[in-house]
DNA sequence: TAAATAAATGTGTTCGCACACAGTTTTTTG
DNA sequence: CAAAAAACTGTGTGCGAACACATTTATTTA
């Protein structure tokens, strides 16, 4: 603080203004080649860095977030991003950043063109958009584009070339399966199989789950050393338990040395809940997302492996982002795969704390 | 940042000038208690938070903190916490926040006092500290709270009472035991044996070694119905490669069921060497810490997991909670346990890349 | 060459808060 | 009850940067 450059000594040391010292600094013109070159050479040889808090003070502008992402009805899932945004907005709200939020639901396509409509009618700096949709997403992300609104997108990814994206964050569904494969593979032995399952309505993140499977049968091609045999099974609707009895009770007739399952979605609790009933407890599960249900169950021991997507960091991150780019002017990572966590009985607590995720801002 | 409540529109509801306000805000005296009884009521109505950077620019003093951390020589170790706490820096130095750093040797018991007492001949606000050293910490530390000096411990865990102690940043030992156990107990089959093993000088660490051990064991006393059998090993010199051959040959020709060994130290890729002198390569490994050569065993997967203590956050964390503590003003948790994450090839890189740790501050 | 115009430069105000100091009111003392 | 002391309150300045505006200097035009 106390031998830290101000923009006065610059000036002093250029023998010009502040004013002038300022001009530069923010290529404004209005400086004739002499004085620039003064203050140019007098910034090489003093290492000045702004102090964003005096920068951002006397800027005195408010930076509009837009949250453009589904409703949190049904399960827990889309709390989680939702908190990490707020949790940040605490973070950076002193530097003029303030976030609305715009939901929808997950089904409802309309809902979702209604509100990107939305925010554009208003002024935003930025919007922060889980892309679900994709032909209604590249629609608003265009209109984005020539209003000259930069963009994070979290969760769902898109390919946007030449665009305002600041940055996606998200899973990399491809090897969250090879990790899954390998954390089965671990457990089972010679002459086991192993089951993938997706359970699921496949609704909209179907290329998630053909991303994951590709991971987790590619791992078990590479290492088909191990004797192991990948069997693939689909159950659409996780609501119709007594068809999803049946839907396992045939697999496993069927192949009884299915030793392990990696369920591809969140819905591992309810095959738990099928296994159940059909009296079996011995087979290995690997499973998504620390919801509720979820988590009942590994401490229960009988899910062994969840694998965490972060929920609530691509909030936070999606936030922080923004903070980087519109006001540190950092260009961040365009891409940005959140890590795959593994989660256990014996180490849960650290992932569903927010303890150390409740942390400070910047890069 | 338009909408938000100012000093001066406290002042106004309640009626005084915002020098009144600030005293009272700031517990100044000097204030009527009717002057103050206003304040207070227009505070209830009105949800004011304190612009912190235009109070950290106002304020415009050093905020210094001393670092006494161990060399980084020999391993990587000691780099990593350095490193989290220069990029933490970058973060808070606009907010008058600076770090000197004052190394030791890890077995150098003067140098640990003499940099400790050049610390406390300057004045520093707060210290972060590496309690390697039992009886000399304690006796730094004592005179620290003579001083007013606070300070954050972390890596090793000290009990200090009624003290200046911030916070403790580091490891659950215990249940990284455990955590280590079930991941073993994952891959292994009834009637074959798990191992623990130490290797170490045990100069400064055991605390740590036994509380491992400890969780090691209590998880297969809990799950002795796996029908696996525990070992334990020692071994004190990891430089003596002849010595370590022929310390696992004595141990696996005596138990030839032995198909796991948990490595309670960041050691695991001299185990790796000695199996591999002994042409034996069908051993579960588990071990701790991300360093170059035990990173390179787990790509090759000869290690099979690695539990990460995040040296590096331990570093960030100290310095954002110092930030938190004395410019936020706000309390952090006195015991932060980092989480224990699990790591494998497939998800290493997560872990070893810090683009998701250059992030953001405070609560 | 003077006047008009353009270019360049310096000064002053603002952001919200902290703190010093001056100014005002109340209380104490002789 | 006046003077002195204490208690209280308001105003002003500075933190470092951003930007508006006033002022100075250089260039063009008549």
């Amino acid at each position: 603080m106390k031998d830290r450059i101000r923009i006065k000594d610059i000036a002093i040391v250029a023998g010009v203004s502040p004013g002038t010292v300022d001009r530069v600094l923010h290529k404004r013109g209005n400086v004739s080649k002499k004085s620039e070159e003064k203050v140019l050479k007098a910034l090489e040889s003093l290492d000045y860095s702004p102090n964003v808090l005096a920068s951002v003070l006397a800027y005195n502008k408010e930076w509009k977030i837009a949250a453009l992402i589904p409703n949190e009805y049904k399960d827990s899932f889309w709390n989680q991003p939702k908190d990490g945004i707020l949790k940040a907005l605490q973070v950076v709200k002193d530097y003029g950043v303030t976030v609305d939020f715009f939901h929808f639901m997950e089904n409802n396509e309309e809902e979702f063109v209604r509100q990107s409509e939305a925010i554009l009618e208003k002024t935003y700096n930025c919007v922060i958009v889980s892309p679900i949709f994709t032909e209604q997403s590249i629609s608003f992300l265009k209109k984005c584009d020539q209003k000259d609104i930069h963009y994070v997108l979290i969760n769902t990814y898109l390919d946007l070339e030449d665009s305002n994206l600041i940055c996606y964050i998200g899973q990399d569904s491809y090897h969250s399966g090879t990790l899954g494969a390998k954390l089965l593979a671990f457990g089972l032995s010679a002459g086991e199989s192993a089951m993938i399952c997706h359970v699921e309505e496949l609704v909209y993140n179907s290329q998630h789950l053909i991303d994951k499977e590709r991971g987790f049968k590619d791992y078990f091609k590479e290492h088909h050393d191990l004797g192991i045999n990948v069997i693939t099974g689909h159950f659409e609707n996780p609501y119709d338990t007594v068809g999803m009895y049946n839907f396992f009770k045939k697999h496993l007739t069927k192949c009884p040395n299915i030793k392990g399952i990696f369920i591809s979605t969140s819905r591992a609790f309810h095959v738990v809940n099928a296994l159940k009933k059909l009296g079996i407890s011995d087979l290995k599960l690997v499973g998504y997302d620390l919801i509720d249900e979820n988590l009942t169950y590994l401490e229960s021991e009988e899910i062994d492996f969840l694998i965490n997507q972060n929920p609530f960091k691509q909030g936070y991150l999606a936030v922080i982002n923004i903070f980087n780019f519109l006001i540190r002017k950092i260009e961040p990572n365009k891409l940005q795969h959140l890590p795959l966590d593994v989660v256990m009985k014996e180490n849960a607590n650290y992932y569903t704390d927010r303890q150390f995720e409740e942390m400070p801002i910047v890069m």
